[in-house]
DNA sequence: CGATGAGTTCAACGCTAGATGAATTACTTC
DNA sequence: GAAGTAATTCATCTAGCGTTGAACTCATCG
């Protein structure tokens, strides 16, 4: 059936081939995610994935690349009433992991909890991207913003966990605005609260 | 070196597999846990292992059976004054995962964050042996039961993920006291609060 | 038309994994 | 002490992984 060599008429394969990457990435995390399966959804050979990547560890990078950029989304998460900064948290964050962009987050995410390398890639991630920009803003005394940042970063996770992992009803299904009015005032809690 | 055959001597093979194993499945979830290398800590050819067990999946099994029984600890937790069960909850939960029973426990978890079919045993095990149980005496109206306890599996999910998996300072090491206090009024909410 | 190069597949290597069946050694019982 | 059974290892099978180098086919440009 499927000959040798190249193909004829003009398509980009690199591409699908990274949105597919993506999606599998965020399905499985990165160790689950086999190149011989991406390849495989894609149409492709396995071999053409390392011609065009290199390694799947520059796979999983380029995939990252594009569509994480809180450059946008942190100011905007931080606009409005410093009270309601909870609320718009939790909002935004479904927001962007609800939506095709956020398919590179939470593939990001999943490989974290089970790799080392990607693991140590979140980190940097969060605390150099999201949390020194975002936490600056919110928490008043520097001296407790790793400790009340960190505690931030337990609810956000959990979230993520429950819903997007574990799938445990009905979080996994509920209404974003539903969760947002519950959880919301909590992370509220740990930004403003004292530390007794 | 090591010859073939039946060892010299009374000891329990069997059961030192089974502490390897439960130390190993905690530390790397199941899927990176394997056999082999069980079998390696323990000085024993991994044969044996299959011989004893069957297969890896009821190796899990077996470890996960004798320390996890939320008979004793749910009461415990739940006795004492109804406004302080938050920080109860997280004291006792705390307590236990960082206590050498807890590894069970752990390895519940982290396996569940990687395969599906531990995945499904863990929310099995969550659903019927632990939220149905301490929910029960907790929340009020029996119709916000599962959201509210989803949401308390949310925070505390969460707080094992930062401290456990992605051991992000300074939560990995706080003092679970601290972490009781900062956390607790927040599971408080998700029992008490109304549902907007 | 012919050459060059990019796109693509093929076949294979080396590695790790879970699993299995036969062979080897020790303990137990009569 | 011989028979039988339990504990243990050995060698091996099958399957999947990431990766590599060579081979093949098409598009493009002179």
């Amino acid at each position: 059936m499927k000959r040798s060599g190249r193909r004829p008429g003009n398509q980009d394969t690199r591409t699908s081939i990274l949105e597919v990457a993506r999606r599998t990435f965020a399905e499985k995390g990165f160790d689950k995610a086999s190149i011989r399966a991406i390849a495989g959804d894609a149409g492709v050979d396995p071999a053409l994935v390392h011609h065009y990547f290199g390694t799947k560890e520059k796979l999983f990078l380029e995939v990252m690349n594009a569509p994480i950029n809180p450059g946008e989304l942190i100011p905007q998460a931080l606009a409005g009433p410093r009270e309601e900064a909870g609320i718009r948290l939790i909002r935004m964050a479904l927001s962007v992991w609800d939506s095709p962009a956020g398919t590179a987050a939470l593939a990001m995410f999943r490989s974290a909890l089970s790799n080392e390398w990607t693991a140590r890639l979140l980190r940097e991630f969060v605390v150099t991207q999201i949390l020194r920009r975002a936490v600056r803003e919110l928490i008043v005394d520097p001296e407790e913003a790793p400790l009340r940042s960190a505690l931030v970063a337990t609810q956000i996770a959990g979230l993520m966990v429950v819903r997007y992992v574990l799938r445990l009803e009905p979080v996994a299904s509920a209404d974003p605005e539903l969760l947002a009015t519950m959880i919301g005032p909590n992370i509220q809690r740990f930004l403003d609260e004292p530390l007794d």
